[in-house]
DNA sequence: ATTATCTATAGATCTATAGATAATGC
DNA sequence: ATTATCTATAGATCTATAGATAATGC
């Protein structure tokens, strides 16, 4: 796996099988922890144990770097939301299903990415494609959402249906500040889950739930991965 | 109120009665649609009608600036916050008032300025005080959320009472959103208020909440006013 | 005299490109 | 021959300071 080129005069320092994955690895811990502009190519460079420049044969530009970590962010959760949306399953057990994944995942991955989607950057073109993928993950959530409060069928505020995804959000918010010192008792993925069903003026039972939408994504998330993989060899 | 002082080789371009309000609107305005680091003072300096290195008369650092705006965020929904819970009213109507008011400021204000709290720049020791005062705040909501759901005597999941602050600063992210181009039927300061109760496990009508959460923030946010513009001044 | 601006600039960046070099693979 | 690295650098920034200048205020 050493492979061709020219040797580095740096040992390996990050993870990842290829020059790729060490970049993006170091780029993410820096871009969480000192912020996308004021990480210089340099100290990415510097992290992975390269020359500035060789950065550049990897990615064309900064802002290309950003791009593949971000997307990489959207991709799992938005292959998930669209089987579970297609499944058969009762709208509350879809929509815990979704907030359970996609806040454990936003919980548990090792960098805190989500909080680079605020990002003015990402207004630019370069991120048109990323941000259409969030766009439509959002909306995935608002129809099974809104599917919710048709069965549960209470008065309707508007815009109720676009919380869950707001609550599932703010764990990048809880994991920032908790990252910050900050010893929180934040919820885990059942506790926004269990959240989500809530504000929409679900008052049952929550164990029920946990149970089937378990089940559900046990039937998806086998699929989606098998699927991601492909795509991605 | 032209003072003494050299003139401008500009006209006046942004509100304010002085430089310093308006070199502080301005990079509210560029620090939420370009990024922090992304602004440089010549760019704020220009949107002023200034040199660039006049803004140093003004500000110590671009730090500062930031810290101003941050600042200001902060300091009144902690007054408020802090004389609600001093008050005699039910802790859901506490609660209520609390989330209604700050989600009220926060899409209202004229720039998104909390889109800035996530930035890594905000761990410097620089930004401390404004860290504390937030986290104080935080505490508030906490407080005043764990009250609630006492009352309620519902089951408790750690991490519920986090919720209602997390809930609130959701309306920075959809704000940023609606501002990207996407047409979001958005949830409004009743909308978010009454969320943070059924967060809560809270399943009463909401309207008679409203009604007392108005009169208490009535009584409140006349003093609290009154007391920073005194504190400003 | 004090104030708020101005001009000019030092010194330190930063991104991206050009072209050389040292491996492997055929 | 191809690949992945290296060295060197152009050109464009950016923050903050030094010191001059043109008002008002006393």
């Amino acid at each position: 796996m050493t492979g061709a080129g020219r040797p580095r005069l740096s040992t390996k320092k990050r993870p990842g099988d290829t020059a790729r994955e060490e970049i993006l690895d170091a780029a993410a811990e820096l871009f969480t922890t000192r912020g996308f502009t004021n990480t210089s190519t340099r100290v990415i460079a510097e992290a992975v144990g390269l020359r500035q420049a060789s950065l550049y044969h990897h990615f064309a530009t900064k802002d290309d770097i950003l791009d593949a970590l971000l997307s990489g962010t959207v991709d799992a959760p938005l292959a998930v939301a669209q089987r579970i949306r297609d499944s058969q399953a009762e709208p509350a057990t879809q929509m815990y299903a979704l907030a359970y994944f996609d806040s454990g995942q936003l919980g548990a991955s090792t960098w805190n990415l989500g909080a680079l989607y605020l990002l003015p950057e990402l207004r630019s073109e370069r991120f048109e494609t990323f941000c259409d993928h969030r766009y439509t993950l959002m909306g995935l959530y608002a129809a099974i959402a809104s599917d919710t409060l048709d069965q549960l069928d209470a008065e309707r505020r508007p815009g109720t249906e676009d919380l869950p995804f707001r609550l599932v959000e703010t764990v990048v918010n809880a994991r920032a500040d908790r990252e910050n010192g900050r010893s929180d008792p934040t919820a885990d993925a059942a506790g926004i889950a269990a959240a989500a069903l809530r504000v929409l003026g679900w008052t049952g039972d929550v164990t029920a739930l946990h149970e089937s939408a378990e089940a559900l994504l046990e039937s998806v998330v086998g699929i989606v991965e098998d699927g991601l993989a492909l795509h991605r060899s």
